[in-house]
DNA sequence: CTGTTAGCGCATTCAG
DNA sequence: CTGAATGCGCTAACAG
């Protein structure tokens, strides 16, 4: 029943063999105020002869927060969110953070098995990539003291501080390039129902159709990939073959929708631009890496991290108001778009 | 400086208003103990009433370790990772706990970084991917008390326990393949340096080459990507596009390099398999999504990351005796791999 | 079944 | 600059 695992030295053991007094310790670890150099040395000897760990357990139960910040995503198998995660992790380990990932797949369950972790563990913040972000257990979150921030558009959550970018203008700039190019015959592909984004994106795709082609927006199809797997996204592009008459652009959600539409056309015989036109949305690392470099609407992944994770610890740090940082979409012109094929446009 | 944010309520106020003592509630909370229906339904009114949140800290303070367990890697954006993740992921979920994803970049500031912060956590343990294993930052976090499980081969962690795929083994199929179509002109395309899954990887490679075609390794050509961004994955294929003679197959160290590869392929005309066959090692979602399905050799990432996480936690609970589980790797024949051409024999 | 009590490891007083 | 005392929220051990 011994358990010789479990590291025993505490603060007062250094105290001991340092020959020095707890509040000295305390203040030399912390920085909170300076000590002699004799009793520094003395301090650092004991340390490391001890292998001294703060149990950080015991500062969070004094009161402070944890050294920990919590990022809540619903599929870590998108690039798009790993390389936000990438920019909020940055900005943790400066302050000596680390962050935990917590991937609920949109089940509430997990969501809710989260909320309350990262509440019990009393995290200094989270980033929420939300919707309504009223819901329940983002309310859990923030009541246990946690500052918010969520990815997502100001207006739907009035109360939180935002990192966004402007989806409807980047779904409008990826359907005029479309339509620049002379397409008319043009189909949306969308992910799993519910999705505030898309909604967005593919809002300002419409106004852009409507406004420069003159023509209706059910003159533009529309096929959903019905999930968020490999799977799905084929099949979404199976369906979008289906179509009578065929498209001759294609304008997708998000990259990764994208890249499984252009993989499964070159599957079927296709070619890209050629028999097909294709844009996507997020422009991950893989667009610019795919066979023909992806054309897409570029949101600033790693800086939007950044940002969220900048206003978590402000936010913690006291201040008091709301933030709201911005940022603009911008087009990428790749290799997948060009103007559609004669016989295509002598519909 | 008021600060109105922070929840106040703690087990004593829980208490009081439910009209029972603190040692019931904490019994009836953790289920050690059954309480009577009347405080059991008291208890539930107060928790919601005041929205009690227990307070972890306290608990590890206590002694007990913290709900979280770490995941150290090297590198994010490689989806290999992403999906051993989701294992450890489903089976901390299950026992109430969260993983905090630790992304080193190789740095040994940030492994140092995370090793403290994750034994400051008392986490009940960590799923590291090493090499040695006796790196400075993993007995730290072992001292800490830590349970650990390397993903990593036995051999070179005689004192951990381990998660492992036959990498040898893998290479040599991969090669075995290649040298079955008949091809005699083989680059081996690798990572940064110092890998040692990647060595073992082409240790096998070289023993079916010398095996099988009689030919010394040295006949084996290498080009290898100076880092783990998708500009050096490119450079690799320029890199190996510039050999003289061309390789008429591509043996790569991952399926990320893989498919940086076919795509730069792609880019400069080539054709996959006509010009080029290709292996790749891993099989992430990617392999079969490319526009011409990935040839390589598949880890069981998703059951791997369950495998580890199983005993991390049996680990914790006391079990002593060292485990070591291992996967078979197996070959996925798919697209990207043919005969080579017939002048291309013809040398 | 319920109530009481005694710390867990640490940072923050406050006196020297 | 140092040292001693206090209490943070909780659970385990014990007494009723």
């Amino acid at each position: 029943m011994v358990d010789e695992r479990a590291q025993k030295a505490t603060i007062r053991d250094v105290a001991r063999l340092a020959n020095v007094s707890l509040g000295t310790i305390s203040n030399y670890l912390n920085g909170t105020k300076g000590v002699s150099a004799r009793s520094a040395s003395a301090i650092d000897a004991a340390v490391a002869e001890l292998g001294f760990i703060p149990n950080s357990g015991a500062r969070v139960m004094r009161g402070a927060r944890s050294h920990a910040i919590g990022f809540i995503i619903p599929d870590t198998t998108n690039p798009f969110f790993i390389e936000v995660a990438r920019g909020i992790e940055d900005v943790a380990i400066e302050a000596g953070h680390v962050v935990v990932t917590c991937n609920t797949l949109g089940d509430p369950d997990r969501e809710d098995h989260y909320a309350r972790s990262l509440s019990e563990m009393r995290v200094l913040g989270a980033v929420v990539t939300g919707m309504t972000a009223t819901e329940s257990h983002l309310r859990l979150l923030a009541s246990s003291g946690a500052a918010l921030v969520v990815l997502g558009t100001p207006d739907l959550n009035p109360t939180m501080s935002t990192v966004s970018v402007d989806d409807r203008q980047g779904g409008y700039d990826a359907m005029s390039h479309l339509v620049g190019l002379g397409h008319r015959r043009i189909v949306l592909v969308g992910g799993p129902a519910g999705d505030v984004q898309i909604a967005r994106r593919f809002e300002g795709a419409r106004a852009a159709w409507s406004e420069q082609t003159g023509l209706g927006v059910d003159e533009l199809r529309r096929v959903d990939a019905l999930g968020s797997t490999p799977a799905t996204r084929m099949a979404a592009a199976d369906a979008l073959l289906a179509l009578d008459p065929l498209p001759t652009a294609i304008l997708c959600a998000n990259d990764v929708i994208a890249l499984a539409v252009c993989a499964r056309l070159a599957q079927r015989g296709f070619t890209v631009p050629g028999d097909f036109s294709v844009v996507g949305y997020d422009d991950i690392d893989d667009a610019q890496l795919a066979p023909v470099p992806l054309t897409t609407v570029r949101q600033p992944q790693f800086e939007m991290g950044l940002a969220a994770a900048r206003i978590v610890f402000a936010l913690a740090a006291g201040s008091e108001e709301l933030q709201h940082v911005s940022f603009e979409p911008t087009l990428s012109v790749r290799s997948t778009t060009s103007a559609p094929r004669t016989h295509a446009l002598a519909v």
